[in-house]
DNA sequence: AACTAATCGAGACGGTACGTCAGGTCTTTTT
DNA sequence: AAAAAGACCTGACGTACCGTCTCGATTAGTT
């Protein structure tokens, strides 16, 4: 039933995929999303050229999947008791995911060149970005149980929530590590999950005001250039 | 005395500078960071190829000055009278920015090629991230001048919020326009606000720990679009 | 045995190669030696400038085999009757030869260039010069089978004698043609040939003296060194 | 009236032009013709490059003259008591200056940019080749005061054979040397004159048929392939 | 002694060609 | 049919020289 209509000649080796994205992130690995080319991936894959682009369109294809894969093997939401634990493990994770060599050029680099393709953004977040949302739906789920936050009650509004809240966590690392350049250690993550966790609650609660934030009496005797 | 010691030899033309980073810019609307070549520039500039290799080292050094002029150009910190407008402004104001098709591909591209060149790194922070940086700090004295956020008392703590409020802004806004590829809208901005005035509140008042998160007991009656 | 041990891989096409010679021609017939450009050949034979290279080295090496074919074709040594027919016959030939664009230029740019780079003029003797040398030593044949000219005796000398005309048929008219820029018409053929003719008689026949030159009556009043 | 009608200003330095002539032939010896860059020549010469376009319209013109000095300090006519010897002694002088690495590519480089430049052609005769055409007309000179050749009759006729033998003798040698890449040494010199001297006499006495070559009894019966 | 006009060094300039490299396609033989 | 091999076209790369063009700084000769 799923097999897919046995054609006659020479089946595709199975082996040769598994060689070339391998070769993909080795080659990304040494030499970055630039110096990468096809015909050294074909090389150290010990394959044509042919071969690779029978499988995969071009090059931006070719490294969605095989980075993909190293996403898919290390997000993993555990839980880890309350949401503040959940939040910190998710950032240190992925910090520590996209500070790998393969992924770090790759993945800016795949979202550049899907900036005006839409065909590769669609690939990239179905093989890559959505994947990594579904920690945090997980994530928020746990939270609702421990009645750390309320349940949803409209759908398409948690939805846009979860969308948001996934913009800001992912964004804000990537930025961190990968434009800021300075890294995602656990005081960072601590700091971060603090602001988010006021921010979430307060979203969820639905207060679309500002909170009376500590009443803040004289301050504003402070001169101004202080920054 | 400020006069850096002029040199022999013929002196570089100011007008092929400006012509260049004109050029660049058009090319990059048009073409985008893929397409562009540095013949084309020079071309456009009404330049040798020469000229632009003898100022720029390569593509990336030289897309990042002809981006960071844009990006200079338009960012501004209005005073909006409440730290929310203020950050619903700027969050606006950077989503526009990031809609132009010449800064759309190019600071992704321009960020990819740096993980892997340092120095090309610090241009890129120097000459576009840290200027934007500017207006979070600027919000940041206007807000406690008002009374809506407290005095800082440690410079380096201070420091070092300011940093995470940027690369949580910058970042979010990236992530949701480049990478999940959804429009930055008033909604969106709002939504967003909302989520990083409770957390800033949170923050600057030094609380470590979560929020005693409203106990949520009776979030239900708020109706849905809340986010 | 002969076959070059067929290998995979698509093979080079002799269609190509015969373009780019051909087109090297035209070239050179239309701008000569030094305005002729890799590029501008390629682009002529209507073939990607990397196959030029994958072929030929460089300009030098692919105008020597251009050349090397107009050179082929046109020196046929006729039998006509005489030593002194044949001799002027070659001379004509070779400087009618000469004087064509494509040569003119190019054989002398060649052996300029010969000179600092010891491949290059193994490749220019063996694919222009020394198949010229041919009719020397057919015409030598000849005229020993005529009676014209003595057998050889030692095979050395032979030899040694054979490359001593040849250099001075070729040289005299390389020199008269393109350094004195003077025509080689019949009478200066007739005028070499003559000298030659002479020469030829007297190395042949061993004669390493002076012939007594008509007796030179009384010519020695004149002062020395008047010039 | 040859003063050149002394123009204000400051006088070009004379000093300027023996550096970059020097600098041009040093040039020369280390890079050949297809290497020597104008550039070079003028920070070797420590003279500004516009300083060599002042003086010179280009390399070929520079290495005309560079080369120029060069054969006029090295070519002298000795007496050497008999035409024979003299001839030898000419070839031998010619061949010596040839192999020096500064006129052997440079000769041949400058006679192939002439050929599509007349006057370029004009400056090499006059600079070069015809100051040595003179060490035939004095050879030739002594020679017939000597009693071993007769005195020209019709001047025109001595033109034309003097232009003869110049161009076989100059032409003879370089195509040994370059073309051939065999050197000249004592013993070609001395085969060569005795071709040259018989061939002269008869050029001389008017004889414008063969030589009855000795014979040649019966050497037809030799097989062919004895070259 | 001041003026004048050409020269000098330095080096940037617009060009042209270079030889190389990567992307992707096509053709051949082998499996 | 798919695979390995490798030639092919396209187009950009970054470099090297070309010959020209500013510059500011020297030099003579002329006033």
């Amino acid at each position: 039933m799923s097999t897919p209509a046995r054609r006659t000649g020479r089946p595709r080796s199975a082996e040769a995929d598994r060689a070339i994205l391998g070769a993909t992130r080795a080659a990304l690995v040494e030499l970055g999303w630039g110096k990468l080319t096809m015909g050294d991936v074909a090389a150290r894959a010990g394959v044509a050229k042919t071969t690779l682009y029978r499988r995969w369109a071009g090059k931006n294809e070719l490294v969605v999947d095989a980075v993909a894969a190293v996403f898919d093997e290390h997000l993993e939401a555990a839980d880890h008791g309350s949401l503040r634990a959940d939040i910190e493990d998710v950032v240190v994770r992925f910090a520590t995911l996209l500070e790998r060599p393969e992924t770090k050029t790759a993945l800016m680099a795949v979202v550049s060149e899907a900036t005006h393709d839409e065909a590769l953004g669609a690939r990239v977040r179905s093989a890559i970005v959505d994947r990594q949302k579904r920690l945090v739906l997980v994530g928020r789920e746990r939270a609702q149980l421990r009645g750390e936050l309320p349940p949803e009650e409209d759908p398409a509004a948690a939805a846009r929530n979860a969308d948001l809240i996934f913009d800001v966590i992912a964004g804000s690392v990537v930025h961190r590590l990968l434009v800021s350049a300075e890294p995602v250690d656990r005081e960072w993550a601590r700091s971060f999950a603090t602001v988010l966790l006021h921010g979430l609650a307060a979203a969820s609660s639905g207060t679309g005001t500002a909170p009376a934030p500590e009443p803040a009496r004289e301050h504003r005797q402070k001169p101004a250039g202080s920054v």
